[in-house]
RNA sequence: GUGGGUAUCGUCAAGUGGUUAAGACCCAGGGUUGUGGCUCCUGUAUACGAGGGUUCGAAUCCCUCUACCCACCCCA
């Protein structure tokens, strides 16, 4: 029997790896760009993190985490998101004495047990940045304009940005109830699920997808309208800042994140070109979770972008990512001098930083061309006696399918 | 966790009770003696997801399980 890859984990090979580096290498290269500074944190964290930062009350954290104890007796678990890490490192290492604010990025593995569908994973990896230390609505509409770049440098055309505010807690405690009252006397007309959102989280209510629910929210209080004075002048901040950076977006007040640590800002890039799981990027403020982890009273903003859907929507998109295969040359030969010779030859440009490649099933000079072509090789070296005796190498291009000779000293020349 | 769909060589894909289980692609070798891409020939393969039934006989019918895909929930 052959063992499978654990369900919701894939393996990425060559075919696909080198779409990868190119999101990687591009997400890093705009990150720099926006002043942000990678950081790496540990894969597995005390299972206390993500109660505490994510909520205990979470999905997440209630039935969706890869958690265990170690052999020392601890309570580890594979993190199932980007943003508490980075804020417990940024408290254990006390970072708010560097220079304010603190902008890092990350592109990292998550881990979450969930079914698995399309977009969706129980390993998936995610690119995030997070910017502690200002409650400026300047740093919200920065991580969005981030995200927003990002995603249109990636040729994507059907995203759209949705922002809304979630308030704080004491605005959105008292929304929370003024829903609930209106929602009681329509109680027995919920769905089961929303039956349980009620306690749990009502505002979930307003997007349910069931007929009957839409039914009964018509005419429910709006969060947007119980914003306290604070996060009224915040909202329209961000709001500004984003026409400001000419960003266009719509206000969803039915953008509800599913961690606790969000408060103000909240948004999502979305698209509803790959399926269900059609939020590319969620993100937004978190005013108290670095206090929460029992630092000092620092705000935070950012956003996960998740990899796997960004492929998505690029493939949909028609993006074509470029297959770097850049190999200088291929040696073939003929015999076994030709063999040493070309193994010497192939060491020597290899140290000089050439890409070189060469036959090593023993083929004849025929089934050596034949896989130099398979392999896209633009120029093939041919060694045989003939080559030999002149001290030079046949060269053969394999696009025009003409043939030059060139010395073995002035080959390094050559390939530049 | 709840639904729906699908499972035949690495990939695509014939086959609907009796076949040595097609074919194509891929991969490997070759078409006279040192040259690719086209074409032709040959070859490789633990293919009927697993386990039980029914039947003289099952890839084809029934049951159970598993995996994958999709949706709900939730989210990246």
């Amino acid at each position: 029997m052959v063992i499978l890859a654990p369900k919701g984990t894939k393996d990425i090979f060559p075919q696909q790896v080198y779409k990868w580096h190119y999101v990687e290498k591009a997400f890093a290269e705009i990150c720099d760009r926006y002043g942000f500074k990678e950081v790496r944190t540990p894969v597995i964290e005390h299972t206390e993190l993500f109660q505490r930062g994510v909520g205990d009350t979470t999905d997440i954290v209630e039935k969706q985490m890869y958690t265990f104890m170690d052999y020392g007796n601890r309570s580890i678990t594979l993190r199932p998101e980007g943003t508490s890490p980075v804020a417990r490192a940024f408290v254990e290492h006390k970072q708010y004495v560097e220079v304010q604010p603190s902008k890092y990025y990350y592109d990292i593995p998550c881990f979450r047990y969930e079914k698995p569908q399309s977009g969706r994973l129980r390993e998936f990896h995610q690119f995030g940045i997070e910017i502690f230390g200002t409650t400026n609505m300047m740093a919200d509409a920065e991580v969005m304009a981030l995200g927003f770049d990002f995603i249109n440098e990636m040729g994507i055309k059907d995203v759209e940005l949705r922002i809304n505010s979630i308030g704080c807690p004491s605005c959105r405690n008292i929304y929370r109830e003024k829903l609930r009252e209106f929602l009681n006397p329509k109680y027995e007309k919920l769905c089961s699920t929303c039956k349980a959102r009620y306690e749990k989280n009502p505002m979930r209510i307003l997007d349910c997808k069931s007929e009957i629910c839409q039914e009964q929210v018509k005419g429910a209080p709006v969060m947007l309208d119980y914003l306290c004075e604070e996060c009224e002048a915040a909202f329209i901040s961000v709001k500004n800042n984003l026409d400001s950076y000419e960003i266009p977006f719509t206000v969803d007040p039915g953008i509800v994140r599913g961690l606790d640590y969000y408060t103000k800002t909240a948004f999502e890039f979305v698209t509803n070109s790959i399926g269900a799981q059609g939020t590319v990027c969620g993100g937004g403020r978190y005013d108290y979770l670095i206090e929460e982890l029992g630092g000092p009273p620092i705000p935070g903003v950012g956003f996960g972008m998740g990899i796997e859907r960004l492929l998505l929507v690029m493939e949909v998109n028609g993006v074509i990512i470029p297959e770097p295969s850049e190999t200088d040359l291929f040696i073939a030969f003929i015999g076994e001098e030709g063999r040493d010779v070309a193994l010497k030859l192939s060491h020597e440009l290899r140290k000089e930083g050439f890409s070189i490649l060469m036959d090593t099933m023993s083929r004849n000079i025929k089934g050596q061309l034949k896989y130099a072509d398979r392999l896209n090789v633009k120029r093939v070296a041919i060694i045989g006696e003939e080559e030999l005796s002149q001290n030079e190498v046949s060269i053969k291009d394999m696009v025009t399918g003409t043939q030059t000779k060139v010395s073995f000293e002035m080959l390094k020349d050559y390939l530049k």
